[in-house]
DNA sequence: TGAATTCCCATGAGATACCATGAAAGTCTG
DNA sequence: CAGACTTTCATGGTATCTCATGGGAATTCA
């Protein structure tokens, strides 16, 4: 299956608009969508997105990383705040107020795929995450003496 | 199966196109591909590349959880920055700039062929790479008392 | 009716496809 | 064996098209 990857960064107009990239409406539109399922990440700053299928089975998914009450309780908070935004007819999503808020997004909205998913970061926060995940990853390399 | 080896120069130009050598356009073509996957190397001044083929396991290690710690970090790097390159009628890709920028590439490239993958180098920068692996070759020699 | 949302169109920049040139390697032929 | 021709490649330029983005019209909802 096609699968999101890449990262791009977009304008966030003042109506709240961001193109969907190009490459990203391809796996959506080879699954048959339209829109993009999108829910602020529960630990992280930033949104999480998928097509709505991913969502659909969301307790089953959930519960494998968490003890079943807790994913319960994970798979309520991120449906409570999981939206369906249709694309317009230039591949535009509008993105809720809150959404911008939570994700801390101003003017630039950078779009990092995932493989199934992808996330919507602040373009410099996503650079300081992707700083400290080189870290980590070279810091687990040296004490795990991968190559 | 066919692999990837040899080394060549070739030239970048203003609008960051590169020929990808005959030879390793064998070895795409072999295998049906008309793209390359490319991603900046995490810990190298430098492009890995190869066939897309070599990367669809990727999505399988990044965690399909809804915790951020729980996936494969490395993975989730490498996914976030690979690009899916098509090859022109000419058998060239373009590089985006951000993919220049990393690997300091200026108006030359060179292609190394690793087997499975390739890279992509600044030719002056690979020059030095070479040389330091071939002391550290030549020390362990000395020190294992090898001939 | 006013505000917000959705739809539609315009525009320019960037990306992609297409064509041309020229050098180098290889092949055929006399 | 030598010379001429052919083919493959790398590379440069140009035309065409896609995509991101901005503005405004139309529509919906309160």
């Amino acid at each position: 299956m096609k699968a999101f990857f890449g990262t791009f960064i977009n304008k966030v107009d003042a109506k709240g608009r961001v193109s969907i990239p190009a490459p990203f409406r391809a796996v959506l539109q080879a699954r048959g969508l339209a829109s993009v399922a999108l829910h602020p990440s529960l630990f992280e700053t930033c949104l999480d997105g998928a097509g709505f299928d991913r969502f659909e089975d969301l307790e089953r998914q959930i519960s494998d990383s968490f003890t079943p009450t807790a994913g319960n309780e994970a798979a309520e908070l991120i449906m409570g705040e999981l939206r369906e935004l249709p694309l317009d007819g230039d591949g535009r999503i509008v993105l809720p107020d809150e959404f911008i808020a939570k994700a801390n997004l101003t003017d630039q909205a950078a779009f990092v795929g995932q493989g199934r998913k992808f996330q919507i970061w602040e373009p410099t926060a996503l650079a300081n995450l992707k700083k400290a995940k080189l870290q980590r990853v070279a810091a687990s390399m040296k004490t795990e003496g991968q190559p």
